[in-house]
DNA sequence: TGAAATGTTGGGGCG
DNA sequence: ACGCCCCAACATTTC
């Protein structure tokens, strides 16, 4: 008798290596149909933005050459989940469903009224581990609630990395799957209508061999010096693994396994485990994706945005150089080096005073690697809204900053040619030679909105005493 | 995973 | 020789 089936709903872990529920379905003695159900519907108010669309369409190009390199395929359709895996269990005779667990509250929301109607109507329904280094529901403190500190939680989470277990190797071959009707990757509509995405392949390989190639870039190149280069944009310092990891092109514990061998790597793993940590935040707070986790700043008093300066912020246009080098390479590569996305966050929340909501939508539309518990968590630490955030008064000066972690000025010579012919102590300030032509003047005086912004976030704290 | 203001210290120039 | 001032360098405090 041959084996029975079972669908491999694949979301965001777009791989073959070190896939749980791929090989749990094969041990359980299934042959998988991997499946792709695109219904971006589902994630509301957070529906996917567009720089992260153009990932996916290439994405999934690539992971369904990879099963169709096994013997196996990827079927792709659009529409309601629960309707299109009903569907296909009608047409394939699948007896189970299997797939690997993600955190966003829409998604575990959806995700557990699907298990429930799939088993009302006798069909196994398994959601794996496999995104994370641990599942959020396992690590609590000693009085049974989340970690509210990264320090603690950290300690215990990486003595928990010896017993990751082993990377579980990806199969060589799959066994065919039943004619299926599946849409090409083309017919979702993806790409961005407006050619605004034509740099974003000369920086980015995404699929499974692109993730590998990265990983390797990184431990040859960057590891040994991570901990000094991470903060210097003007380097290749980082890993550049945010949009494979969310994607799941490439397990975390695949990074793990690879890396922990080299002495270097723990401020790296410390990195990981902050990733972790903002879906552990996310599953614990779901609320976090819209409002504040520090509930005091409900009535903080936020500036209403003016749309001019809005703008300017989005396009590189604020006269602050390393602030518009980094708005400017998000726009051009649809990602931000990690210290200039700090400090492009500081200058919106902090010095504009706007709602870090108006950054993270922004954000969130623009990054490859949007990701949103990452760009929640991101947001509310620097906004200092969050959990063990940044204190309200801990302020970026982009100036001081630049000196620091761009001293030649190369990285905002490279995104803001206007500065190129600049000296680089000059560059990260051009007002104090004069100016140049055709680069603005300094939207906001950095000296004058930092003191409001303290004042604001004062009479915020003064208030919260008034009425204890 | 800050910055700026304020405080302290110690060397050197100078009367 | 000594006190005084200046100021850089560093440390501490405050927001």
């Amino acid at each position: 008798m041959p084996r029975p089936s079972a669908l491999l709903w694949l979301r965001r872990d777009l791989r073959l290596d070190d896939h749980p529920a791929l090989q749990r379905l094969i041990a359980d003695g299934y042959n998988p149909i991997p499946v792709y159900l695109h219904a971006p519907q589902e994630q509301q108010p957070w529906v996917p933005g567009e720089a992260n669309q153009w990932w996916l369409h290439h994405s999934l190009s690539q992971a369904r050459k990879g099963f169709r390199r096994l013997n196996s395929d990827l079927i792709i359709r659009r529409g309601d989940s629960l309707d299109l895996l009903l569907e296909l269990i009608a047409q394939s005779d699948a007896k189970a469903v299997y797939w690997q667990r993600l955190y966003e509250p829409a998604i575990v929301e959806r995700d557990t009224h699907i298990k429930q109607r799939l088993k009302e109507r006798g069909i196994a329904a398994h959601s794996c581990s496999g995104h994370l280094l641990a599942e959020p529901d396992h690590l609590l403190n000693k009085t049974g609630g989340p970690y509210r500190v990264f320090t603690p939680y950290w300690r215990v989470l990486s003595a928990q990395l010896a017993q990751l277990g082993e990377p579980l190797a990806a199969p060589t071959q799959l066994p065919a799957v039943p004619k299926l009707d599946s849409l090409n990757v083309d017919q979702l509509g993806l790409l961005p209508q407006i050619n605004w995405d034509a740099e974003f392949y000369t920086h980015w390989q995404p699929g499974e061999a692109g993730a590998h190639e990265a990983l390797h870039r990184f431990a040859d190149e960057a590891l040994s010096d991570y901990d000094g280069d991470r903060d210097r944009p003007d380097r290749r310092g980082t890993s550049a693994l945010s949009a494979h990891l969310h994607f799941g092109e490439i397990s975390v514990r695949r990074i793990v396994h690879d890396l922990a061998a080299q002495d270097s790597a723990g401020p790296y793993l410390r990195e990981l485990g902050w990733r972790d940590y903002s879906h552990y935040l996310l599953r614990h707070f779901p609320q976090t994706t819209n409002q504040p986790l520090n509930q005091r700043f409900e009535s903080f008093d936020w500036s209403e945005p003016d749309p001019q300066l809005l703008s300017a912020w989005q396009r590189g246009r604020t006269g602050i150089p390393l602030v518009d080098a980094g708005m400017r390479q998000l726009w051009q590569t649809g990602w931000m080096h990690n210290r200039v996305r700090m400090l492009v966050a500081s200058f919106l929340c902090k010095n504009l005073r706007y709602h870090w909501l108006h950054g993270a939508r922004w954000f969130w539309d623009t990054l490859v690697d949007a990701d949103l518990a990452n760009n929640s968590q991101g947001w509310q630490w620097t906004a200092g809204t969050g959990v063990d955030a940044a204190p309200y008064f801990r302020i970026f000066n982009p100036v001081t900053q630049g000196q620091r972690f761009d001293p030649n000025g190369n990285y905002v010579r490279r995104w803001v040619p206007e500065l190129a012919g600049l000296s680089g102590r000059a560059i990260h300030q051009p007002w104090t030679v004069g100016g140049v032509a055709g680069y603005p003047r300094p939207l906001v005086d950095l000296k004058t909105s930092r003191q409001a912004a303290l004042d604001a976030f004062k009479a915020l704290k003064d208030n919260a005493q008034a009425r204890p």
